[in-house]
RNA sequence: GGAGGUGUCGCAUAGUGGCCUAGUGCGCCCGCCUGCUAAGCGGGUUGAGGUUAAUCCCUCUCGCGGGUUCAAAUCCCGCCACCUCCGCCA
């Protein structure tokens, strides 16, 4: 949701967000006619209620014939405040409906244009040079087997494709970095959560979710309830119709829960492995702070996502994404990627948004400030999506005899091994 | 799953159809008083929207949504949350 003073004052920043996002900039007027409709109605009931209220005064003290006078035209009147209501209430729903579809404002820094328009900021390290070293890397799919780490083939068995079991080493893998990646946010000042993963349409609406990643979403009709898709949304409806003291500020929290995607449109798409899944677990940053402070917020949580990746020894990349790949709610992103050696490219492994203000308009989340009440600024950082981080680290840090090295930040979380080996 | 109860301002409470413009206490803020502090005294203290240059003013807001009524915190219905008990259960 956005401001809509500033659809109203300065309109045209907003049909340039649009366009930058390669999407319609008539909406920013049809939502300012829906606006001009709506105070009119507005407008239309008050003065018919507070008329309303008025005659209602004297109808309580009036006796015999006035009294009888009164309450014919206060009967008349009631009809006319009703209708007028019912006015007033579609105007409202069809703003709000319209204002719905509106897509945060892309940030002017953000580059324009679409999914391949991204603008790579930084390389670090350098990707592995197999070839230098004399042997061609195997891909997860074969480690994982050869280690006893990810089972694909009765994943797909008991839950279909793009399932799988991580096994061995490899559940044991998923628990050292769940464990080291709370460690790490713990000592930046989160505070560690354990989130539903199931939740509510409201939380769902109000993170941003069923609008244009509504077909991604797994619902669950029987019982009107949503499958997150990261523990964002449990995180951002937290404080939803909550008003937060200044002085609280910034609250930071990090939350492992599993994630659901329906990978809708993807098919065909990262079919081998557990690149692309219907269920990973993962282990996200959430910060609500001031709008002031939520641009060095996102650095911030850029930093703390490289902070990870260097421990892990990965080599990667980090993008601003085009605008048109934001998603709803975001007003800027930056992935992180990893070099994937089998891939031969770079694979988003962390992805960090500010959502500025339009998480918390939509949640009703506000501050306690000096000069008032007002929307605070969220935003929110992967620290680690398990499957695709095992996929960087197996294939990246493999050996020649097929054992993968740990690299060194790890081995306390994996009861101190050095490598993994493999079992076959 | 069944039965019953509760939901009012930051907290605690009063309020069973019009005198509620929601009272009172605590907390908090601003004054006054006062060697200092405390006490005392006076005033203020939900949020949203409309209007406005700003103030004033107006409307909505008593868990949420409907309904009855000229008029709803108050009566009726549905939902949600919490509490107690029964059943089932990791």
């Amino acid at each position: 949701m956005i401001d809509l003073r500033i659809l109203r004052n300065q309109p045209e920043l907003a049909r340039q967000a649009q366009r930058r996002r390669g999407e319609s900039p008539e909406l920013v007027d049809e939502i300012l006619a829906q606006d001009e409709a709506r105070r009119t109605t507005i407008a239309h009931f008050e003065k018919l209620r507070a008329e309303q209220k008025a005659m209602g005064k004297e109808v309580a003290t009036a006796h015999g014939d006035d009294k009888a006078q009164l309450l014919a035209t206060t009967r008349e009147l009631s009809t006319q405040v009703k209708e007028a209501e019912v006015a007033q209430i579609r105007a409202e729903q069809a703003l709000a409906a319209a204002m719905t579809r509106l897509p945060n404002l892309a940030a002017p820094e953000a580059p324009a244009g679409g999914e391949d328009d991204y603008v790579v900021l930084e390389h670090v390290g350098e990707p592995r040079d197999f070839a230098a070293e004399g042997f061609d890397p195997l891909d997860h799919v074969e480690l994982g087997k050869r280690l006893g780490a990810i089972d694909i083939e009765r994943g797909a068995k008991v839950s279909g494709a793009r399932f799988y079991y991580l096994t061995g080493v490899g559940a044991d893998l998923e628990l050292a970095l769940v464990n080291m990646a709370m460690d790490q946010a713990r000592g930046a000042g989160f505070t560690t959560m354990i989130a539903p993963s199931l939740v509510r349409p409201r939380a769902m609406e109000g993170t941003g979710f069923l609008g244009q990643a509504a077909g991604d979403v797994y619902h669950l009709p029987a019982d009107d309830y949503y499958l997150v898709g990261t523990s964002e949304v449990a995180l951002a409806a937290y404080h939803s119709d909550e008003i937060l003291d200044a002085d609280s500020l910034p609250r930071r929290y990090v939350a492992f829960s599993p994630c659901y995607r329906r990978e809708a449109g993807s098919y065909g798409k990262d079919t081998r492995g557990i690149w692309r899944v219907h269920w990973f677990d993962k282990v996200e940053m959430f910060t609500y702070t001031t709008l002031e402070d939520s641009y060095a917020e996102h650095e911030r949580m850029l930093s703390w996502e490289k902070e990870w990746l260097d421990s892990l020894e990965l080599a990667y990349r980090v993008i601003d994404t085009a605008a048109g790949d934001l998603g709803l709610s975001a007003a800027r992103k930056f992935d992180c990627e990893a070099w994937i050696p089998t891939r031969g490219g770079y694979g988003e492994l962390t992805s960090t948004s500010n959502c500025t203000e339009f998480q918390t308009r939509r949640l009703n989340i506000r501050g306690r400030f000096a000069d008032g009440v007002k929307p605070l600024a969220t935003l929110n950082g992967t620290l680690v999506a398990i499957p695709r981080t095992i996929v960087a680290i197996l294939e990246t840090h493999q050996m020649a005899d097929g054992s993968v090295r740990v690299p060194e930040a790890l081995q306390p979380y994996l009861q101190g091994r050095t490598s993994l080996d493999p079992i076959r």
